[in-house]
RNA sequence: GGCCCCAUCGUCUAGCCAGGUCUAGGACGCCAGGUUCUCAUCCUGGAAACCGGGGUUCGAAUCCCCGUGGGGUCACCA
C-alpha cells in the first residue's frame, strides 16, 4: 500500500564486531524492506556507556556496507572510497539523531509525561537490595519480578523532589498485568500469561535509557513498521508491547527469526576463538609465545585465564606461526579469511531462508544474489528452526563463486584482498601476479588460500623445500627415474621460446614422446624439482610462473642434492 | 526451575499451512568409479532422514494431544 510503506531497522549495540548472526538480520531487514519498496534504517543502540565505542560502531558500519547492506536512513559513511566511493545513510524524513546516545531528551520528554501520569515511578533503591532480594528468589528457586505494592511506591511528588534533588535512582515501568499476545510472523500467535512482565527499568541512573525503552520510543519515532530480529528476543517482546500499549503507541509487525548455531551446536561467540587457539596451544605443548606474536606476559596470561581474549591481531600472529585456522565468527573473520561478500550473503540467506524454487535441472534454487532477495525475499518462508554454520558449504558456494569469475576479474578482486590483508605477496610476485591469478583460481575455495596455492611461486629459487615422500615416489622410483630424466629436461627446457604455458606444456610432452616416457611421470618429476612437491597447478602454469631462469635453476639445484640418493 | 520457541539424511533444507502424486526431492559433506601430468575441477553411481507414543481419517512427514529431546530467556547488557 503506498500509504504504508514498510520499514524496517537494524540496531546493533556498538560494544564489538557485526556478529554473522547479526548480519543475517541486517540483510533480511534490507531485503524485506526492498521487496516490499520500503525504507530500511540503522540506528546504534549505544546507550550502554561502559561497553560501546565509536570505533566498533563504525566498524560495524563498514562491515554492512561490505556486505552490500545498504541503509536508507541512519549514520552517514563514506564507504568503498577506493572504487569510486557512495554515500551511504542520512535523514531525509527528519526522524534521527540515529545514535541513542544522541537521543536523551526525547526519551526525558516521554519519561516526564510518564511519571506526571504515574505510569512510571522513580525507585531509589539501591542495585545492592535488588540483587540480594534476586539472590534470595533465586534460591528458594523461585522466578523473581521486581513488582512493588501500590502502597510501597513513593507519591508522585516526593519523586520529583527526590529526583530535582539528584539522588541516585532508575525510572521503572508502572507495568499493567494483562496477557499479551503477539501473532508473530514468523512463529504464529504467542501467548504470554498476566504477569509475566515486571515493573522493568526505563531508565538507568546515569539517565541513559535500557534497551527497552529506547527501542520502544525508537521504533514508534521513527514509524518503524516491522521489527525482524533473532529469536532471543521473543522473551522481550511482551515488555515492549506492554510498554507499547501505555504509550499508545501502534505495535509493529513481529518477526523472530531462528538462531544460528556454530557446527558444534554451540552459539557462536567471539570467545570459541580464543579457545580454538588455547586448545591448540596446549595439545602442541607450547610454553613460549611462537616469535614476534606477542610477549611471554600476555602469552602466560591468556593461556591461564580462560576468560581472556587476545586482540585480534595477536591472535592471527598466533595462528598463523601454528597453520591454525581459527573458526569464524564475525563479518570481519570471514572477511579476513578471504570469504566474497556476496557469497557470504547468500549462504547466511539459506541460514533460515530458503526461495523455495527450483533450478532448470530439477534441483532446488540455492545460489542467488541480493538483487534476487530484493526481490523474492518473505516472511513467510523463513523457518522455525535454529540452524547450524556449516563452513563446508560455505567454503563450496565461495569455491563456486571464485570458479565462475573470469580470471581478469577473479585478479582483480584477488588483488584488492592482498592489497589489505596480504601487501607482501603483491610485492614479491610483481607482474607475475595476473599468471598468478590465473593459475592458482580454479583451487582457491577462498582469497586467502592462493598464497598456499602458489607458494612456489613466492620463495627464492634455493629455498624449496623438498618433501621426502614426493622425492622418492617421483625422482627416485621408475626405470628410468624421474632424477635421472632431470638434467636432459632442463636441456629443452632451455630452449623453449617463448616462456609461457603452452609452449612449455608442448616441450615437456615432446620430450616424454621422445624419451618414452608416460607423460605423467615427466611432469611429476618437473614438479616435485621446481615446487618440492607433487602438487601444484598445471604444469605450464607452474613453470611459467617460475620463470625460464627460476626453473633451471630448481631443476639443477634438484639434481645436485645428495640428499636423494635413495636414504629420504 | 518459571516462561517461551522448535523437531525431515551428519549439516542446510524442499515437502507440511490447503492429508493421497513421498518406494520423502535437492545442496554441502562422505563413499565408489570415470576423465585428467599432480591437485582442484568435471562426469556417473551410492549410502544416508520424516524423534517416540497415542489419536483423527479410507489414507498422516503433513492435522490434534502427550512424552522425549534441543534451544532461547529470566540485568540498573543489548
Amino acid at each position: 500500500m503506498a500509504d504504508s510503506p514498510v520499514i524496517t531497522r537494524f540496531a546493533p549495540s556498538p560494544t564489538g564486531h557485526l556478529h554473522i548472526g547479526g548480519a543475517r538480520t541486517a540483510l533480511f531487514c534490507w531485503a524485506f524492506a526492498r521487496r516490499m519498496g520500503g525504507r530500511f534504517l540503522l540506528r546504534v543502540e549505544d546507550t550502554d556507556q561502559a561497553r560501546s565505542s565509536e570505533a566498533s560502531a563504525r566498524g560495524i558500519l563498514e562491515d554492512l556496507a561490505w556486505l552490500g547492506i545498504d541503509w536508507d536512513e541512519g549514520p552517514l559513511l563514506e564507504a568503498g572510497r577506493s572504487e569510486g566511493g557512495r554515500a551511504i545513510g542520512g535523514d531525509p524524513r527528519g526522524v534521527g539523531p540515529f545514535f541513542q546516545s544522541q537521543r536523551r531528551a526525547v526519551y526525558d520528554g516521554v519519561i516526564d509525561g510518564m511519571l506526571e501520569r504515574g505510569s512510571a515511578y522513580a525507585d531509589f533503591s539501591s542495585s545492592a537490595e535488588l540483587d540480594a532480594r534476586r539472590k534470595r528468589a533465586t534460591e528458594a528457586n523461585e522466578t523473581f519480578r521486581y513488582r512493588p505494592d501500590d502502597g510501597e511506591i513513593l507519591p508522585v511528588a516526593e519523586q520529583r523532589r527526590r529526583i530535582d534533588a539528584g539522588e541516585s535512582h532508575v525510572v521503572r515501568l508502572r507495568s499493567p498485568q494483562d496477557p499479551v499476545r503477539v501473532v508473530d510472523e514468523v512463529l504464529g500467535e504467542v501467548k504470554f500469561g498476566a504477569g509475566e512482565v515486571d515493573d522493568f527499568v526505563l531508565r538507568k541512573p546515569d539517565g541513559f535509557p535500557t534497551y527497552h525503552f529506547g527501542v520502544v520510543v525508537d521504533d514508534e519515532t521513527m514509524g518503524v513498521t516491522h521489527v525482524l530480529r533473532g529469536q532471543e528476543h521473543l522473551m522481550n517482546t511482551p515488555r515492549h508491547v506492554v510498554l507499547q500499549r501505555v504509550l499508545g503507541y501502534r505495535m509493529p509487525v513481529y518477526a523472530h527469526m531462528p538462531l544460528i548455531f556454530n557446527d558444534k551446536g554451540a552459539k557462536m561467540s567471539k570467545r570459541e576463538r580464543d579457545q580454538t587457539a588455547r586448545e591448540a596451544v596446549k595439545t602442541a605443548g607450547l610454553t613460549a609465545p611462537p616469535p614476534g606474536t606477542m610477549d611471554e606476559h600476555s602469552f602466560g596470561a591468556w593461556l591461564s585465564d580462560k576468560k581472556r581474549q587476545l586482540e585480534t591481531r595477536q591472535l592471527e600472529a598466533l595462528a598463523g606461526a601454528m597453520h591454525l585456522r581459527l573458526p569464524e565468527v564475525s563479518v570481519d573473520d570471514f572477511r579476513r579469511a578471504g570469504y566474497l561478500p556476496e557469497v557470504i550473503c547468500n549462504f547466511i540467506a539459506l541460514l533460515g531462508w530458503n526461495p523455495g524454487m527450483k533450478n532448470e535441472d530439477g534441483t532446488d534454487l540455492e545460489k542467488f544474489d541480493r538483487d534476487f532477495l530484493a526481490r523474492h525475499f518473505d516472511l513467510a518462508r523463513i523457518g522455525k528452526t535454529n540452524s547450524r554454520f556449516d563452513r563446508r558449504k560455505l567454503e563450496s558456494f565461495n569455491h563456486d563463486a571464485i570458479g565462475a569469475m573470469s580470471d581478469d576479474e577473479f585478479a582483480r578482486r584477488w588483488r584488492g584482498w592482498c592489497a589489505v590483508h596480504d601487501p607482501g605477496l603483491l610485492a614479491k610476485i610483481g607482474a607475475r601476479f595476473p599468471l598468478l591469478a590465473a593459475a592458482v583460481r580454479p583451487r582457491c575455495a577462498t582469497l586467502a588460500d592462493g598464497r598456499d596455492v602458489g607458494g612456489f611461486a613466492l620463495i627464492d629459487d634455493d629455498a624449496v623445500v623438498y618433501d621426502p615422500g614426493a622425492v622418492k615416489k617421483h625422482l627416485l622410483k621408475g626405470e628410468p627415474s624421474g632424477l635421472s630424466l632431470l638434467a636432459r629436461l632442463g636441456e629443452a627446457l632451455a630452449r623453449v621460446e617463448p616462456w609461457e604455458p603452452g609452449a612449455i606444456q608442448a616441450t615437456v610432452e615432446r620430450f616424454a614422446a621422445e624419451a618414452g616416457v608416460g607423460i605423467g611421470q615427466v611432469a611429476q618429476s618437473l614438479r616435485v624439482a621446481v615446487t618440492g612437491t607433487g602438487v601444484s597447478p598445471g604444469l605450464g602454469e607452474t613453470l611459467a610462473l617460475v620463470g625460464k631462469a627460476g626453473v633451471l635453476r630448481r631443476v639443477g639445484r634438484c639434481g645436485e642434492r645428495a640428499a636423494f640418493s635413495g636414504r629420504a
